[in-house]
DNA sequence: TTGGAACAGTTATAACTTCTAACGTAAGCA
DNA sequence: TGCTTACGTTAGAAGTTATAACTGTTCCAA
């Protein structure tokens, strides 16, 4: 690595931590290329040496974020943890840092593709779900889902497991996304509710009965 | 209503109605009064006339979604609509203008802090939830967050709903938008899901058993 | 060691944005 | 008929993203 490469994707880096702080106190529809020059002591159209734009920039974060989301899901779940815990290391990494969820759940450019890289990253999440899901003991009644997820399975990208399990996988995602969405955005402040216990009363009862 | 105040409501409401247009294709944070009012064949700053800021303009949407989302889910209650019920309107309400919710449930504004009136608005959309849950028959096991809920339901707005009701009704909300929003923001796009039937799936499993 | 190429950062500029100020005009009302 | 009010205009300030053209530095290789 030239020191050139190293000058350059340690500034890259710092443009990104301001990048987060920014988003942090304004929200990412108002990060500002500018202000981040400003708080690093150059001038505004220095950055786009670095970053060709500003939804370049914050493509970026967005990769950062499912690949910090991904590792701390695969790290769960090679420490052992199951379909549960990893429900735990998701919620602790949600409210960590808010806004670097809601950038990966949060309401969606109209018109923006995330590039291919990024979708694989999502798989990868998707599969480290499916794999505690299939360790789990398959619920008595099958229902019209499981049938259909038996010839919907495309985006389980090959993974094995039973419908049962897809099932699983996806209303274990949609359950954690309901809660922890509607916590992070602030919908529950104000009600003086235990939002961890909801979370877990919601997961019970997906991984109990 | 005198002239002035007919045609100054009008105006506002073609603005608003733009402003949609808008919304649906650029989404909310591109919304531009400049853009709004060129199509309206006027200068930009006429638009100040009418609403003070691209802010209280923004506010004042989602104030209509609000109201739309509330009437809805009372008109489909006074048509004696149970709980699922009311789950399929959420749900043909939120698909029939998917930004529309997503202004309302999506990421939030930093230090955006809703006025009054629409908090009050949205205390009604619960109030129907409860209405419909207290006629349901009480789920057999009652959990932790129930005892909670007991003597934490400041929420509830003096609603008389037991503490499986507001249970169920909380987990009601988290379900249906769990569903809805990863839908709305397409991350089910791609993966030719049923999507209908996973809802009905989630919803089935908190009012059948 | 000394060119020369590559690259970082600069200013200037275009085309946007929100929003304020000052002004003319026209509509409504007494 | 005249007065007041409000509408819409242009001008402009202070931002934004992004490009172009220029300067200086750094690195690398002959």
């Amino acid at each position: 690595m030239t020191p050139r490469e190293r000058y350059r994707s340690q500034v890259r880096a710092e443009i990104k931590q301001h990048a987060w702080e920014q988003i942090a106190t304004t929200g990412a529809s108002a990060l500002s290329l500018n202000a981040i020059a400003k708080q690093m002591g150059m001038s505004g159209p220095a950055l786009y040496r670095y970053y060709a734009s500003r939804d370049d920039l914050i493509t970026e974060l967005i990769r950062d974020a499912y690949r910090s989301l991904a590792d701390t899901v695969q790290a769960a779940a090679a420490a052992g943890a199951d379909l549960a815990g990893l429900a735990h290391a998701m919620r602790a990494w949600a409210l960590e840092d808010p806004h670097r969820y809601l950038l990966i759940y949060g309401t969606p450019v109209p018109g923006y593709k995330a590039p291919d890289d990024i979708t694989l990253i999502s798989a990868e999440i998707m599969t480290a779900l499916l794999d505690a899901a299939v360790k789990l003991p398959a619920r008595t009644p099958s229902t019209p889902l499981d049938a259909h997820l038996a010839d919907h399975r495309d985006w389980a990208a090959g993974h094995p497991a039973p419908p049962e399990a897809l099932h699983r996988a996806l209303s274990f995602w949609t359950r954690v996304h309901g809660v922890l969405s509607l916590e992070l955005a602030g919908h529950f402040s104000g009600m003086r509710i235990d939002t961890a216990l909801l979370f877990e009363t919601e997961l019970n009862d997906l991984l109990a009965p």
